[in-house]
DNA sequence: TTATAAATTTATAACAGTTCTAAATTCATA
DNA sequence: TATGAATTTAGAACTGTTATAAATTTATAA
């Protein structure tokens, strides 16, 4: 048995335990595949990179592990596109950045409490997300891309 | 027949034809519906009250509709939870703002400018969403709706 | 360690929302 | 009014998500 992976399950049982759900098989593999990949990966995505570990996983069991991660804030759903539901280990504040060229996503800095908000008094404001969709350098560079999409901006 | 739906028939129409795309019907009745109700609506909502006023609407065309105004900017999709798409003709920016008890969405003012960013140097940003989820003040006050609800913030 | 009850997972079916297709219709123009 | 291109219709197909019941796993206590 590999140390350093029993330890890791240690490490994210106790995280996963500490919020007050089970730290089932599932949820463990769940959270570690979020935690060592930071690229927002689908639902689908998740599913069948862990069906390499774990045969016999189902689908539905990755979709009620994420809720439960997602319940004890370990990871946060990203939707950048209707069809498309992402995952994110990382709960702290950041943005998310979609090229519509090349459909990449990439995280942003930015500094919430910078922002002038009007209209949220009384509002107790659990969650916020900033998006932002365009074209990425590699993208816009390319004058071609650029003029090929940006007249259809639901192109991906 | 009514003048003034005729005058805004003809209003959105040269509206729509401005950005390049043909004024269909489909495209005027959804553009006009979109327009008077600012409740940002799913795709079947606007497609069952226009199918009251125009028979034989299929849901294809709200969808092409909706997805020929976007392209031109007239309307600007939202989707706040994963599998419900919304459209908003206010393009002007704003925030908007969820509450996981009540599912009621709520516009918000919000000052785009004032945020700092880090990380988007060489990005050509095309469009942004600032969004946000917690409780309204009706279903914060109520102390029960909170113990219940906070807990599974996957519930709406 | 074993027994127990509750929570979770599996496998599959069902469901909902969206996209696709070909034929019919509408639109812009000449 | 005639023409070709764009759009719509109707319905099938597709994709992602949720629901269900039986089997398994987990936490707890004997």
């Amino acid at each position: 048995m590999n140390s350093a992976l029993a330890l890791s399950n240690e490490i994210l049982s106790r995280k996963i335990r500490q919020t007050g759900i089970r730290p089932s098989s599932a949820r463990i593999h769940v959270l570690r595949y979020l935690e060592e990949e930071r690229n927002h990966p689908t639902v689908d995505q998740i599913y069948k990179a862990l069906l390499l570990r774990l045969p016999g996983l189902s689908r539905a069991s990755v979709y009620n592990s994420l809720a439960a991660l997602e319940g004890s804030r370990l990871v946060r759903p990203l939707t950048m596109d209707g069809n498309e539901l992402r995952y994110d280990a990382c709960v702290a504040d950041h943005g998310h950045f979609r090229c519509l060229a090349c459909g990449g996503i990439r995280d942003f800095e930015l500094d919430l409490s910078s922002l002038r908000t009007e209209g949220l008094g009384g509002f107790a404001v659990e969650r916020q997300d900033f998006l932002a969709w365009g074209f990425c350098p590699d993208c816009a560079e390319t004058a071609d891309a650029k003029t090929n999409t940006q007249a259809d901006l639901t192109v991906l």
